[in-house]
DNA sequence: TGCAATATTGCAGTGACTGCGATATTATGA
DNA sequence: TCATAATATCGCAGTCACTGCAATATTGCA
């Protein structure tokens, strides 16, 4: 299930590259003609690939936007899993959600990039969103495994569309303070905020 | 900016039944072929309307589903507005949010349609969130007025993305459970989860 | 080298959604 | 009551994301 990067044959690196090209290509015209005023065809174009052959990488034009964010999820995920079930599942949630956030700081242009494109194109920020739903059916399953419990109880939901928000939230500050505070302070501070309770907030 | 539920001349209950007709032909078909095997096309032949028309009144085909959704969040907005300010922000979502909540059972059958429509097509819960995500907003800022803070602050924010979280698992569980408990009681679980603090939960 | 697996492409199509301009219908004030 | 403004309805032509299918090229492997 982990990562394997060793061998990589030519197969696949060839596909990897071309993926990257797809990416480059896409960033550029979105820069200079704005998510909306890029087709899919003319990314094809500029990444020198057929019209078709785009959807066989991305099945989405707004997933070249969201695509790198979705294996950080994932990583949140497997980090869930292979947490101590002695842990309490929140705070289990809470470490493997650092953990990832940590890493925020290394890739910062280019997921400010990402992020400014996700604020500004609602149909950007949607499919985040509902990808973000899948995400949140993963972590409730995960937490559920871990409470012994089924996974439609509202424990697990709760906690795990909690922890989303929290993350949402963050970024979202993250992005209109340009950047200021680093990314795992403010994480940790909205998961301090669900942990001791709403009722406790300030004013 | 209150409802007026007065005049209402000739033009407006025609819209109004046109409207409705757009809505009971719509979920007639969705019943029959399903969301994604109707075009609109069908939908405004069902409803005796151009196709062109379609688009006056909703802007998505998605909305048709979650129309009435809307307003009841309009109304929750409506409710935050007016509770006294010196009511804890927090215990004034939660009040807002279970005033709201109350009348879900009046209109069961309908609801349970549009949730389960929502529950199985990926674009419709999708735009669904896209539409919560503009009320998240809207909850931002009125919290913020009462906090007398800026609406990018976190506390609001996050605040907001809480409670809709709530609102959401509540509604999955009433729906994945077939409507057993009812409504308000669930939303009033999760609030008292995020009251007390998440680091409370059972096992 | 030859065969299986997989990647790339072209083609033709579907269907949601838009802008525009024409026309019908209703509201309003003189 | 009638002219006129406002708004609703509609047709048309077009754009664009995305799909299924079948042909072809490329790469991995025995």
């Amino acid at each position: 299930m982990a990562v394997m990067n060793e061998p990589l044959g030519l197969r696949a690196r060839k596909k990897l590259q071309t993926r990257q090209r797809i990416e480059t290509a896409a960033f550029e015209l979105f820069e200079r003609d704005g998510f909306d005023g890029t087709t899919t065809e003319a990314i094809a174009a500029g990444a020198d690939i057929a019209p078709r052959t785009f959807f066989y990488y991305f099945p989405t034009k707004e997933d070249v936007v969201l695509a790198d964010y979705a294996d950080r999820l994932n990583r949140i995920v497997e980090q869930l899993r292979e947490r101590p079930h002695t842990e309490h599942p929140w705070a289990a949630l809470r470490a493997s959600f650092l953990v990832v956030a940590a890493d925020y700081d290394t890739e910062r242009e280019q997921l400010t990039r990402r992020f400014r494109i996700m604020a500004t194109t609602p149909s950007v920020y949607a499919r985040n969103l509902q990808l973000q739903a899948g995400w949140e059916d993963a972590l409730a399953a995960a937490l559920a495994e871990r409470m012994g419990c089924d996974p439609e109880n509202l424990g697990p939901r709760l906690l795990a569309s909690s922890a989303l928000s929290a993350m949402r939230s963050s970024q979202r500050r993250w992005i209109a303070t340009g950047q200021q505070t680093p990314l795992p302070a403010l994480v940790q501070h909205c998961f301090d905020q669900l942990d001791t309770g709403l009722a406790d907030i300030d004013p």
